[in-house]
DNA sequence: ATAATATATTCGAATATACTAATGTGTCAA
DNA sequence: TTGACACATTAGTATATTCGAATATATTAT
């Protein structure tokens, strides 16, 4: 019942090193907020204004929350003309939210 | 490039249902201690003083991480005599600690 | 009962976070 | 160049988080 891990042990120093990285991205998706802004991007990219509009609060703390997630390299940017469109920026985060969205919006289908 | 996400479109509106919840989840996880202590625990169950010794923090203050943990139900406990062993209370955060490993800490051995 | 050990809880200070409101910056059109 | 629009940044405040230190509780051995 404990999920097997893929073949080779963890290795706890490299984990370490790893840990305040991965921890820092957790804590950029930590939000309501963010993490629906994060899940709206991973189906691809979005005007500021559209997020402002689905966010509930107002524009002025959207920005910040993407302030956050520009610093982190969580998101990039794209100009045309007067909108900025943002997307997912890594691979990684792409990943990560492909795997939240199996764990937990998936509906379960295939589950004992 | 982008990458193709399983069949079904996102559900906007379950989704910030669950956005918070997801959230509080990760929120618990993104701290360097706390990652550490889950993938040590994603191995299998822990006795805290093990915990202590290799966070290095007082054990007053790994205490109180156990104890955010466990209120949002990522862990739980067994008591054998002195000693508490904690290990991960739900298959959701032994898949999300999976999904960790595979995207960062496994080596890119399939990637282009 | 007392002491020793393992773990939990409380307290206070330092730091970080998230919001609103106000203001700044860049782009387009007239 | 002026005004309008889209977005970013700053300032101020309220709340949350994290830590060490001190203290409390539970278990075992004597």
């Amino acid at each position: 019942m404990p999920r097997a891990r893929p073949s080779k042990p963890m290795n706890m120093e490299g984990m370490a090193a790893k840990a305040a990285e991965v921890a820092g991205l957790l804590g950029t998706m930590a939000s309501p907020v963010r993490l629906l802004i994060l899940c709206s991007l991973a189906e691809g990219e979005r005007p500021v204004h559209e997020l402002v509009a689905n966010s509930g609060i107002t524009q002025g703390a959207v920005s910040q929350h993407l302030a956050k997630m520009r610093n982190l390299k969580l998101v990039s940017t794209r100009r045309d003309g007067q909108t900025i469109y943002y997307s997912i920026a890594s691979k990684e985060v792409q990943q990560l939210l492909d795997s939240l969205y199996c764990i937990f919006c998936k509906e379960t289908e295939k589950q004992k």
